[in-house]
DNA sequence: CACATTTGATTGACGTGTCAATCATGTACC
DNA sequence: GGTACATGATTGACACGTCAATCAAATGTG
């Protein structure tokens, strides 16, 4: 193990990497960007309110405590303080006072939230299927598991959560 | 070829299909947080600010029409201009009358634009290193660009740009 | 009990992104 | 040359995201 080694291995990508790397991360974006543009036209819901729906679908009583919502959405809390905020502005949600801790509040799913959640859903999926699964052989599907996989422990090895 | 099939091929994915596909936009988002997070710690440029100055650093006398440069990064004419705005604020480009077209402006890298896209550009591609290429076996490396053709063929028959 | 500390959540400032409207210059056509 | 249209770019309004500061209720410790 010669220093040389060491030191490719930190060095730069080359051309080819650089050009897979750029396709990879802009894929992703615009997959991203076209599910999320889709939605928006057939529900009126952005991603980051669907993404809380869905949360809040799943959950008991389709309520959850800011702070156990933030942990199931993975996002920071002020982000999703904010999100919240103008949410509960279009009657998508509400949020309760929590009876045993005055400090937190419960977020709770609204019906016509949950009717904008429903008339979402189905399409939204089935985009899903359209723009990513469908557009795979069921052979490249595993390799994306394996390759999310692989990035991800490279992701969590490096620092921050 | 029934309408079962026709109709199979339309509905939302399995459970595990959209495991992988939240795996799979999860990370790729993750990972584009994680460098413009390092970009900026590193640099104090953001990831737009780093593509434009790419874009620039590649163009003939480091400057291009807004249009041209708009094409190269592919922004939305809005979107490049509100960024130019900020950028030009904090003294990366300038902006120049285009003598030969006065509706367009040419986009301008100054110095101190180039000075810091040079000490951003070796940590930033070091950093693309770590969190993608290396987290890969080259085998992946190769998978993963024929998953990006394949998904942006998808993309490119279902609309738009 | 009083006080410091921790915890749950919100706020304000500011950078970023989209969409629709606008403005100014260039071009075509009569 | 003058009017209509196309083109290059900017603007304003508003949604979204991050960071640091703040606030209030809960908890621990003397």
């Amino acid at each position: 193990m010669t220093n040389t080694t060491q030191r490719r291995s930190r060095q730069s990508p080359t051309a080819d990497e650089l050009r897979i790397w750029r396709g990879f991360i802009e894929t992703a974006r615009e997959l991203d960007a076209r599910l999320s543009s889709r939605l928006h036209d057939e529900s009126a819901l952005s991603s980051g309110d669907y993404t809380v729906l869905l949360a809040l679908s799943e959950a008991p009583g389709r309520r959850l405590r800011s702070s156990a919502l933030a942990k199931a959405v993975d996002w920071e809390r002020s982000r999703l303080s904010h999100h919240i905020r103008r949410m509960e502005g279009r009657g998508l949600i509400r949020r309760d006072d929590c009876a045993v801790d005055y400090r937190g509040a419960e977020v709770v799913m609204t019906d016509q939230g949950a009717q904008a959640f429903r008339s979402a859903s189905v399409p939204h999926l089935r985009a899903v299927r359209e723009l990513f699964v469908d557009a795979l052989t069921p052979e490249q599907l595993d390799q994306v598991e394996d390759l999310t996989a692989a990035l991800r422990t490279s992701l969590d090895a490096s620092a921050p959560a």
